[in-house]
RNA sequence: GGGCCCAUAGCUCAGCUCGGUUAGAGCGCUUCCCUGAUAAGGAAGAGGCCGGUGGUUCAAGUCCACCUGGGCCCA
């Protein structure tokens, strides 16, 4: 026997998180990571791409759940015979890093940015992104999410940022890439517009003023009929009055004149007018139409709008809400623009890039938009203008970081028309894969089909810098790369920082005309930077031209579901535009995690977890496995402490006790895997069934990873780690005390399976496994589990009806339990015999049946069937007859049920059942359409369930009894070994003595078998010396090590 | 207003794809049982008009429609 070859010992006790920083530093110093990918290049490639975090923001639980996708699958094919690189990523630019230098400096506004000089802001952001690249390298290592961050990519690289102004250039010319003056969300506190999927992360539910106001009716019919007349118009933005240059209606709607209680004559909207006017009298009916060019006098007087304030038709105008007629301020709502323009209405705009009104505008002048508000209802309330004003909740779009109301804002702008390949998006989205399906045509397909052109341009400074230098012609050169702009500036720019201010300064001579051109001054949406990461991450085409070929698109990405609009969206766009193919074929699109209570994680609110306190305290793999197994991933999930420490009993320490298990008895036996053994076809049915489960096991686990499906393959395992340690273990027990090589090897290859199985879901405890049971046996061996190969399936193993004989077992075991229970009789009382009545019982291999007389501590079994004391009852099985049967399904059932069970069941028995089923007349049934349920008569404990029965025999003679006693000093013998801290393998000397004449009896009768048992190599009826153990029944031992 | 998701035990969730007559698990509670690996395991009990209404069907937690409430996303 050499040590070398033996497991190592391991104890029952572990503390997780200990064990994991002991991982963490084995594999750093193996640099196991590092030997997988080389272990695996030259395979054939499974490509993941890296969805690159916001560095500048802190780490949160959220982050792990992501990561542990992004690891398991990438674990999974590595095993499976896949190279998977893992290039981690940085997301560097944008507002939020922005704002956040803003906040540090105590700035207010881009004024401030101005004066503090451009170049030192933007090298302030560049430190600000690297704060926190160390926290998440922590929280990363210790979830170990294996990922390369020593060549992670950064968006702000010069070498980035030209593959970016590369695809930029590939846009532009396709025609794609365009200026234009259009009404889109801005945010007046930062200065820029924000692209739809910024505008998707900032709704807030708000109230507003909503007011319906009167405009008074000039001229027209209706002035002429009805003097005094006025238009109902409903806004939930009064501040826009100002600027009213109209008032549409719907062509088609019907709209009435009508007097209120109050006798003020009123135009609204036919089905409004209850709503808005209440009680009043219709004097006229009109379409919409017929309002078109009647004129009114406006709200406000402040600026000047010539030739405007008419009533004008539109399309959009819906009768569902306010009067039917909507005010127009063109500068303000895309709608409103489109319709005014197409009456060659002016578009004037009175309030500055800052959201304030201009200065020297009456009432209002130099008030922040919003707060403008409530000077102008109060001046239309004084001027008796307004008819009503209720406060209205909606959900209004805010800034997605600052929180700023946002408002919609004529102003130039650089767009992609995404709108024109709108088709070749959807068409690229149907060869993706979505896990969870439903997001494919749902939320992202509904997103593709309503989509707008992508608005590009920030008037910002932290980002890459649009590439397009324009003359005063207005000529455009769009530039690919620093090459090429030195090339056209006369000068070596190959160091040129691309960033502003340094790229604003460079002059070129304009391509069309000679004239001297400048950097238009915006830089672009970050979204667009993450999304160009499968080329730009490599600085395609300038250099790795041989990485990024081969390696797009990607295999996997996955992210939670906020990124529909976002990165999936940039990513699937950007391929699409720049080589015409997405940029990925499976995505996976996880929920988001909620707080214990249900609610979003918030700082606000203080529920925040923080992952690494959460690692520390229950492990990296709990909270893995949480993630990935527990609940429904691919919807919001609550995430506290109870539910990871769940994971920690249920599966992992169940796992890791079966581990501990082996290794204490194959240690004790001498025992290496090494050994003979057995081949499987000639172990214990046992042996073969748990063998069998593992080779299923795998299978499944197979099957669910290659779907993604990172739920069922937990369940899977965790039934599995169950049944392992649950039912092979518990009924093996005695085989590994004998040191039997069956049981040891089976042990051993099943944990193998399931160790394999489980290395991908929780990586450290696995490769604790696999080092003192695996690595230490086995000189052939990885010396990491995740430097192994997937277990290979042998078909020959799995025994299906093995599997179902088992679980059969296990259903009459179950029952004998509860019929032990009812009965008052515990377990450790033998009973002389059970009465089984079960369908399958007469298939059962004596080998199993005993399993149960074992488990239930009975000594003999008997088919129910073949006593006579049986009392019988007979269900019908819908499920079969309503097959047959159909609509006369009802009419069997009721003939079962008046049918006397014992002459049905007799007749089945003997092949022929039949019933009269009223009009349906004889029907002949078959074995599969009765559930019998056979109890015996009387004098037993019966436990019965779908058709299942156990009865067990209750007399109890004086020689069970004995025995029973017997099972009692035993089980006191094995708890004081246990106190004592006895080895399992010392041998002891009992000395005892009995008060009770019976205990004395059945000490005598079953001495060799008690001293077997408990290892004692004497066994003295005689006091001993010290503290004796006492029973109940006043037995008094004395137990030595030898 | 639209789209998607969700609603099952005190709490957290399976089950619904493919309908079958006693609806499950975990946590918590009560009472037992088992235990020479276990921080485990098992049995029993209390706790469910499976959100509501209607429909399809011999049969609905499961399929369909509508409604209510909640979440997310968008107008």
């Amino acid at each position: 026997m050499t040590e070398a070859y033996m497991y190592r010992p391991v104890p029952p006790q572990v503390d997780l998180p200990a064990m994991e920083r002991e991982v963490l530093a084995y594999w750093a110093e193996r640099d196991v990571f590092a030997k997988s990918l080389a272990q695996s290049a030259g395979r054939p490639l499974w490509v993941f791409y890296e969805g690159p975090p916001t560095a500048n923001g802190t780490p949160g639980t959220h982050h792990v759940e992501a990561r542990a996708f992004k690891d398991i699958f990438p674990r999974y094919r590595t095993m499976k015979g896949y190279y998977v690189p893992r290039k981690a990523g940085w997301d560097c630019h944008g507002l939020p890093v922005e704002l956040a230098v803003e906040k540090e400096l105590g700035f207010s506004g881009k004024a401030d940015i101005e004066t503090y000089g451009v170049a030192e802001f933007n090298e302030r952001c560049r430190t600000s992104v690297l704060e926190h690249v160390d926290e998440f390298a922590a929280m990363t290592e210790r979830m170990g999410y294996w990922v390369d961050m020593d060549d992670a990519y950064w968006t702000m690289d010069p070498a980035y940022i030209e593959s970016v102004w590369w695809s930029l250039q590939r846009i532009h010319e396709r025609g794609l890439l365009v200026s234009d003056h259009r009404v889109s969300p801005y945010c007046p506190r930062c200065g820029t517009g924000l692209s739809d999927h910024e505008l998707a992360q900032g709704y807030e539910t708000i109230v507003d003023p909503s007011v319906f106001v009167r405009f008074p009716l000039t001229n027209g019919a209706i002035a002429e009929r009805h003097p005094g007349a006025a238009l109902l118009v409903w806004t939930t933005t009064p501040w826009t009055l100002v600027s009213n240059t109209a008032v549409a209606a719907k062509p088609d709607a019907d709209y009435v004149v009508a007097r209120t209680t109050d006798g003020e004559i009123l135009v609204v909207a036919e089905v409004l007018a209850e709503a808005t006017l209440g009680e009043h009298e219709v004097l006229e009916r009109l379409k919409g139409r017929d309002l078109e060019h009647m004129h009114y006098e406006r709200p406000f007087a402040l600026i000047d709008i010539p030739d405007a304030h008419y009533v004008i038709l539109a399309d959009y105008v819906t009768t569902e809400d306010g009067s039917g007629l909507v005010h127009q301020a063109p500068a303000f709502g895309a709608d409103d623009m489109v319709s005014c323009r197409a009456y060659g209405l002016p578009v004037v705009n009175p309030i500055t890039a800052d959201g304030h009104f201009e200065a020297d505008i009456a009432l209002v002048g130099g008030e922040f938009f919003k707060k403008a508000d409530a000077a102008l209802v109060k001046d239309l309330n004084a001027r008796g203008l307004l008819f009503k004003h209720v406060p209205y909740e909606h959900s209004y779009p805010h800034c997605w970081r600052c929180h700023t109301p946002l408002m919609y804002y004529a102003q130039p702008s650089w767009y992609i028309r995404t709108t024109s390949i709108k088709d070749d998006l959807i068409r690229e989205n149907s060869d993706t894969n979505w896990q969870p399906q439903t997001i494919q045509w749902g939320r992202y397909g509904d997103w593709l089909r309503n989509n707008v052109d992508w608005a590009l341009s920030r008037n910002r400074y932290w980002g890459t810098p649009l590439p397009i230098w324009r003359c005063d012609e207005g000529h455009l050169t769009v530039i690919g790369s620093l090459k090429e702009l030195g090339e056209l500036a006369g000068r070596d720019l190959a160091d040129l920082n691309p960033h502003r201010p340094y790229v604003d300064e460079i002059e070129i001579p304009c391509r069309e005309c000679a004239a001297p051109a400048l950097r238009v001054p915006e830089v672009i949406d970050c979204w667009y930077d993450s999304g160009a990461m499968p080329f730009a991450q490599w600085g395609y085409p300038h250099r790795g031209q041989e990485q990024f070929e081969g390696r797009y698109p990607a295999d996997f990405i996955c992210e939670a579901i906020d990124q529909t609009r976002g990165w999936f969206y940039t990513l699937m766009a950007i391929g699409t535009l720049v080589f015409d193919e997405s940029s990925y074929k499976n995505v996976v699109c996880l929920g988001h995690i909620l707080d214990e209570d249900g609610r979003k994680m918030s700082k606000h609110l203080g529920n925040v977890l923080q992952p690494i306190p959460l690692m520390d305290e229950h492990g990296a793999d709990a909270v893995r496995w949480f993630m990935l197994a527990s609940g429904s991933p691919w919807q919001g999930r609550r995430v506290g402490h109870a539910a990871i420490g769940d994971v920690v009993r249920k599966t992992l320490l169940t796992y890791w006790n079966t581990v501990s298990f082996q290794s204490l008895y194959a240690r004790t036996a001498g025992w290496q895997p090494s050994d003979a053994a057995p081949v499987p076809a000639d172990r214990p049915a046992l042996d073969r069934w748990v063998l069998s489960e593992a080779h299923q096991l795998a299978r499944e686990v197979d099957v669910a990873l290659d779907c993604f499906d990172t739920q069922r393959a937990g369940k899977a395992i965790a039934a599995f780690v169950d049944d392992l340690s649950n039912w092979y273990v518990r009924r093996s027990r005695r085989r590994f005390w004998d040191g039997d090589p069956a049981a040891l090897s089976t042990l051993h290859e099943a944990l193998r399976i399931v160790t394999l199985c489980m290395a991908p879901f929780t990586p450290f405890i696995t490769e604790r496994v696999w080092q003192d049971l695996f690595e230490s046996t086995d000189s052939g061996a990885p010396e990491s589990v995740h430097l192994a190969s997937w277990p290979t399936v042998d078909d020959a193993l799995i025994d299906t009806q093995l599997s179902e004989h088992m679980a059969l077992v296990r259903r009459l075991v179950e029952l004998g339990r509860a019929a032990r229970a009812s009965s008052g009789v515990r377990t450790r009382q033998p009973l002389s015999r059970a009465l089984v009545g079960a369908t399958g019982w007469h298939g059962l291999p004596a080998d199993l049946r005993a399993e149960i007389s074992a488990e239930l501590n009975v000594e003999s079994l008997e088919g129910l069937g073949d006593s006579a004391l049986v009392h019988v009852s007979v269900k019908p099985n819908f499920r079969a007859l309503g097959k047959r049967f159909g609509k006369q399904t009802q009419l069997v059932a009721t003939a079962i049920g008046n049918a006397e069970p014992d002459a049905l069941v007799a007749a089945m028995r003997a092949g022929a059942a039949s019933v009269d089923a009223a009009e349906l007349g004889v029907v002949l049934l078959e074995e599969d359409d009765l559930i019998i349920t056979e109890t015996p008569q009387e004098g037993w404990a019966v436990a019965t369930g779908a058709g299942e029965t156990v009865a067990l025999d209750l007399e109890i003679t004086p020689a069970l009894r004995r025995a029973g006693t017997a099972r009692e000093v035993i089980r006191m013998l094995q708890e004081s070994r246990k106190t004592s801290g006895l080895d399992v393998s010392d041998r002891i000397r009992v000395m005892w003595e009995a008060t009770d004449d019976d205990v004395a009896e059945a000490m005598a009768d079953h001495a060799t078998a008690i001293a077997e048992e408990v290892l004692a190599v004497e066994f003295v009826q005689s006091p001993g010396a010290g503290e004796p153990s006492v029973d109940e029944s006043g037995l008094r031992a004395w137990i030595t090590r030898v």
